[in-house]
DNA sequence: CCTTTTCTGTATCGATCGCTATATATTTCA
DNA sequence: TGAAATATATAGCGATCGATACAGAAAAGG
């Protein structure tokens, strides 16, 4: 029903991946309509038109990060049959996502949407939602590998996955500093020198 | 010089306070001029007697956020007559800060300036190298150590430097996601179980 | 007293913000 | 070949941004 009228002169897709790259360099305040459409390549009534409004367009820029770049995280933790490597894997792929040539450094889920002005705390909420859910998901592979018999029973993996995630925010922020993908790497592999003395009984 | 004509009419250290504390929380872009005079209960044209430009404010802002909060990690550090404990202090003093009831949650140097519009990358640049001087001073604290031979020689400072302010600028993030002090201590504590395999010898 | 100096309160400034009305261009369906 | 439908381009909406002009108020010096 949506095949009649003049078709659009833009491909969608990639323009939602040029409006990501902005969100994620200059976070949502930091981000004018005019940055956008100059970077999407169309002016805005086309990007009114195709993505509703700003606020709008930052969500599904988000859905698209978490679909382009979580994959690969979760691709190179399933990968790993141990649970140590899979947490290592998980800071160290992060390491690698937060510095690819030509992206922004970091994490868009971890800068975009720190400081909201007193208009948009809703948008930073779904955010901070997101970083909820990374410790959630880390935790819930510990539990698996404790019930798997690879980890001790009386861990806290509430508490090792809230540390891992730590380290991994705090990557980011150094990534945006400028921090090269070998320091990333190193502090990756220094924090899993914790990972012995983490696992035994607190 | 300046004894003459009407005097000011609120305290300028006290309305810089209130400035430091709207900037911590909502970031440089997100405080908006009315948002400040609002919170330090004057006009613009006085901020703007006072202080020449939200820029000019919020590097004093930023000058007083150092001056108040910084002092206290450091005697913590000095306090500990071993370089662990030291490093450790590092971290569980920055727990506090972060978690003080009634002020912002986090670090102002680590959070309020991540995500810059165009115009003002210059502003974030100072930030960057204000979290680039935590690390310079934590390594001349390590080496300091290693001097006194509390520490291995062989050992790599800079490397360590970089994973304890990390950890604390993830805690950053933690604490303005909502994190307790207890968690936050928890992963100080966390993080500090890495400290025998990174003074070894790498 | 009057002049000078500085601060305050009102009332904006031009620029930019996110967003949209309107007219025109380009397509499909009848 | 229209009529209907959708997208684009120009141009500008009201609101807010950071910053100020101006006049009056409050102090010191003469």
């Amino acid at each position: 029903m949506a095949d009649r009228g003049r078709p659009r002169g833009f491909d969608r897709q990639k323009a939602l991946a040029r409006a990501m790259e902005v969100f994620w360099a200059r976070g949502y305040e930091g981000s004018s309509i005019s940055d956008l459409t100059g970077a999407m390549g169309i002016a805005s009534p086309s990007l009114y038109a195709a993505f509703g409004s700003k606020e709008a367009l930052f969500q599904e820029a988000v859905t698209h990060y978490k679909a382009t770049e979580g994959p690969e995280i979760l691709a190179a933790m399933d990968a790993a049959p141990v649970i140590r490597d899979a947490v290592e894997a998980y800071l160290t792929t992060s390491a690698t996502t937060f510095t690819r040539r030509g992206k922004p450094r970091g994490c868009m889920v971890v800068l975009s949407g720190l400081t909201p002005a007193a208009a948009n705390e809703g948008l930073c909420e779904g955010l901070r939602n997101d970083r909820a859910a990374n410790i959630d998901d880390l935790e819930s592979r510990l539990k698996l590998a404790v019930s798997a018999g690879q980890l001790p029973a009386e861990m806290d993996t509430r508490a090792v996955a809230t540390f891992y995630v730590t380290v991994q925010q705090g990557m980011a922020i150094q990534a945006r500093d400028g921090a090269t993908r070998a320091t990333l790497m190193r502090i990756a592999h220094d924090a899993m020198k914790a990972w012995p003395a983490l696992i035994g009984v607190a």
